[in-house]
DNA sequence: TAAATCGATCAACTCTGCTTGATGCGAGGT
DNA sequence: ACCTCGCATCAAGCAGAGTTGATCGATTTA
């Protein structure tokens, strides 16, 4: 397959189940792949220049100053993990984002924090 | 600096400003770092097995059925971001979570969601 | 004091993943 | 139909993070 996704192929969750099919608590292993997606100096700014809309690839080009190339690159890790949806418009493509795939992570956060609480336990 | 830190060095913020002086409201980069610190499977199990309370290293070698320079290797960068403390108790040491860490990157996370609202604004 | 255990550290190797430059495809304009 | 522009994709090159095995310091036990 080539060129922009004409035919739109479902949310393609990077590699393993659908992301968007259920409001599940989010297991370890997909809250991973949102915390590596996150984890990128590059695809933080990209999010947080997207926290204050949508916009278009050309414009978050020129904003952050990246080479067209690897802007592309890193937006697709982000579309791939459910944080960022994409639509086009003409020949623009104009990326936003998914508060719910932070809203899960956040929820993710909060029951692993609930639950340390227990003292201690001597070794061995 | 050799052995066990018997000197106790602060808590040694990996590269930039220190980590657990201000409850602020957790910068980009501070965020980045935790993320980074989370995104790895090893150190995501040792997160989770730190869930239930604190373990002594040992502990976690054989759980997590880890070689023992590797583990340590990640609870050192777990140490680092301030997502973890540890305690030395004779000639074992424990490592515990360290929840505030885990709030501030939620409540940056909250702060994130609710910034992207606006609808978008054509381009060029 | 000597032997044993726990765990941190170091150096060398590996591997994942980011970067770079070129190419291709689709949408519009002329 | 042709050309231009916007963006995705691909193949190499490169860097940094993680792995491995060995060594060392500290602490406890004999």
């Amino acid at each position: 397959m080539a060129g922009l996704r004409t035919a739109a192929a479902p949310p393609s969750p990077g590699a393993s189940g659908p992301i968007a099919s259920a409001p599940a608590p989010l297991e370890a292993e997909e809250a991973r792949l949102l915390l590596r997606a996150l984890s990128d100096p590059i695809r933080l700014q990209v999010i947080e220049a997207l926290g204050s809309g949508e916009r278009c690839v050309c414009d978050l080009t020129t904003d952050l100053g990246l080479a067209q190339s690897k802007l592309s690159f890193h937006l697709k890790v982000l579309k791939e993990t459910g944080l960022l949806t994409d639509r086009q418009s003409g020949r623009w493509v104009y990326y936003r984002l998914q508060p719910e795939a932070l809203e899960r992570l956040r929820g993710w956060l909060a029951a692993l924090a609930a639950s340390c609480t227990a003292p201690a336990e001597p070794c061995g």
